[in-house]
DNA sequence: GATGAATGAGTATTCATTCAT
DNA sequence: AATGAATGAATACTCATTCAT
C-alpha cells in the first residue's frame, strides 16, 4: 500500500556503483555512489543493508552477467572447438564493451569483503563455460588436471588478454584470436 | 627528509608491511604497520614520504625480488626449455614458499596508487624473464604476437597456478608441472 | 494531523514504547517503537506528531496511572497513618509488579525532553497523594517544611525503595514496611 | 621522548563534558565536547577510547569527588550526630555549588553505559559514607536493615533535597537542615 | 633521528520525519 | 488512514600526516 520499492532505483545504485568503483577502488564512499545514482545517501541502504551487501550482490551480478554474455548464442549444431571459440569471441567481447565493469569485478575479484557464499554463486553462475571446457579438454592433454586448474587458467588467459585489447584495441581481434588458439593449444 | 639512518628500520618497516598487506589488504593503516615493525607511527614517514610511497616501493622491491628468485642458478648450458623449466619452477616455488609476500603483490598489483613509473621499473625487474621467453616463442606459434601479451599470458598463469598450489598443496609439483607443459604448448 | 481513528493503536503504541524505553532508554528509535507496537513507522506519527510528543505523552500516562495505583481502595474510614500505609503499599506494590513501566518512567523523569506543562501536569496527577501527605505531616515535625519539598523527599524514598525490593525481592514487603516507618518518624 | 599526554589537556576534556553533558544529556555529541574542550575531535579518542569509556570515567572521578567533599574535615572529636551532619552540610554544599557536575551526575548515574565495575567504584569511594551511616544507625530504628537499602535512602534524600535547594536558594541552609533532622529520625 | 600526541577531514550507518501510493 | 520508501543531517570513530619534545 506504500511507495514500493523501485527496481529502477536499485538498477541505478548499482550501475553508480559499477561506475564509481572502477574509477575509484572499493575504497569509494557509499555517498559518492549514492549522488552518482542520483539518490539519497539513507536510500542506498534501504536496497542494501550494508556497503559489503552492495559489494557482494555486486559481484554476484556482474559474474553472472559475464557468464551469460560468454554463453549467449552457442551455436548448437556446430563442434565442440567452435563453441569454445565463440564463447571465448562473447567472453572478451562482453568485457572489452564494458571496461567499466570488468574493472569493477577485476576490484572485487581480489576484495576480503566478498564472502564464500558469494564466491559459490559466482562458480554456479560460471558452470555453464566450465562445461564447455571440460568438453573441451576431454581428449587434450589437460585430461587428467583437475577442472578447476583449467577453470582458473582459462579465466586468467582471459583477464590478461582483454587488459592487451584495451590497451591496444586497433589489434583486439587478432588478440582475442591468438589467445584463443593458445588456449586450443594448451587443453584441446 | 634527510636520508635515514638506519637500513634495519627500513627492512623492518617493509617487511612488516608486507605481513600486514598481506593480512588486511592495501587499506591497512600505517600506524598498523609502524607498530609491527617496532617503530613509532611517526618514524614510518621518515623512511617513507607517504603511504603511497611506502606501497609502490615495496611493490617494486617485491617484483624484482620475485624476478630474481625465478632467475636463481640458471643452468647455463642447458636447452632453452630447460631453462625456462627451471625458472618456472624458480617462480612458483617462491610465490608458494612466501605467500605473504605474493599475497600482498597481488594486492599491490592491483592498486591504482602504483604508478606508471613503478610497473615500468616492475617491468624492468622482469626483463630478464621477458628474454628467456622471448628466446622461448621465437620459432614457436607465438612468433608474430606482441612479446607484452605473450607475457601477460604467462604471468597470468603462473599466479592461477599459485593459486592452486596453495589450495592444494599436497600435488603442487604435478601443478606447476602440468602448467608448464601447457605454457610450453602455447608458446614453445 | 487529523484525529486518529483507533484507540487500540494509540494503545498498542504506548505499551510498545514502555517496553522499549525500559529496555533501551530514550534513545530507542521511533521505527523499533512501532514495530514493537505491529503497526509502521509512519503511522506512529498519526498518533504523537512527534517523537517528543510520544515521550511527554507517556510520561503523564505513566505518572497518572501510577498516582491512581497509589489511591486505590483508601480506607475511607480509617486514619491519615494507616490510609497513607495503604498508599504507600499500593504505590510500591504497583511499582514492582510494573517493572517496565517503573523503568520507562526513570528515563523519562531524567529526561530534557519532558516540558515544563508535563511536569505540571503529573503533579496535578499526584496531587491525591500530595493532599494525603498534607494531613499526615499537618502536626509532624516537618509541619513548616515547603509541601513540595516533602513531597520530593517522599517520592525519592518511594523510589530508592523500589530499587531495592527488585534487587531483594525476597524480602520485598519488610523493606517496603521498614521505609514506610522510617517515613513516617519524618513526618508524622 | 615525544609530546608528553597532557593532564591539563584531560582535565580540558573532561570539564567540558560535564557542561556539555549537564546541558544536553548523555547525548551530547563527541565533537561537541571536544570543542568546549578547545580540542580536536580526534584529540578526545587518545584520552579516552571510546565515548562510554569517557562516561565511566567522568562518572568515577564525579563520584569521588563528591564523596571526598562529603567527608572533608570532618570532626575528629565530635559525636557520631556531629559529624554526620557536618557531613550531610559538605555534602549539599557541594552539590549546590557545582550544579552542572551534579546535573551531569543526574544523567550519568541512569545510564545503562555505566558499567558494574565503575558503579562498584563509585560504591568505593562512598564507602567512607558508609561507615558513618553505618555508626549513626547502629542503636537506632533502622539498626536491622540492610545497609544498603538505608545508603540508598540517604542518597535519595540527598539528591531530592539538592533539587529543591536549587529551585529555592534562599532558603537552601534551612532545607538541608530540615532534611538532616529528617534523616536523623529516620536512623538516628 | 625518534617518538607519539595533535589534527581534522572522511566514512558507514542511523533515525526522525515526510510523502507518494 | 495506513504503509514503508525517501531524505539528509548527525554521529562515533579512524587515519595519514605534522610537529613539539
Amino acid at each position: 500500500m506504500a511507495r514500493p520499492r523501485s527496481d529502477d532505483k536499485r538498477a541505478a545504485i548499482t550501475s553508480a556503483a559499477v561506475r564509481v568503483i572502477a574509477l575509484q577502488g572499493l575504497s569509494a564512499a557509499t555517498a559518492t555512489i549514492a549522488k552518482q545514482a542520483g539518490v539519497s545517501n539513507g536510500s542506498l541502504f534501504t536496497y542494501f543493508e550494508t556497503k559489503s551487501d552492495l559489494i557482494n550482490q555486486l559481484y554476484m551480478e556482474l559474474k553472472a552477467e559475464m557468464a551469460t554474455a560468454a554463453l549467449n548464442d552457442l551455436p548448437a549444431e556446430g563442434g565442440t572447438r567452435e563453441q569454445m571459440l565463440h564463447m571465448w569471441s562473447n567472453w572478451l567481447r562482453w568485457a572489452t564493451a564494458c571496461p567499466e565493469k570488468r574493472r569493477a569485478l577485476a576490484h572485487l575479484d581480489v576484495s576480503d569483503e566478498i564472502t564464500p557464499a558469494s564466491r559459490q554463486a559466482a562458480s554456479q553462475a560460471m558452470s555453464g563455460v566450465a562445461r564447455l571446457l571440460q568438453r573441451s579438454r576431454e581428449q587434450g592433454p589437460m585430461r587428467e588436471a583437475p577442472l578447476g586448474l583449467v577453470v582458473g587458467l582459462m579465466t586468467a588467459l582471459a583477464d590478461a588478454t582483454v587488459d592487451f585489447m584495451i590497451r591496444d584495441p586497433a589489434n583486439a581481434d587478432q588478440h582475442s584470436r591468438a589467445t584463443f588458439d593458445a588456449l586450443w593449444r594448451m587443453v584441446g
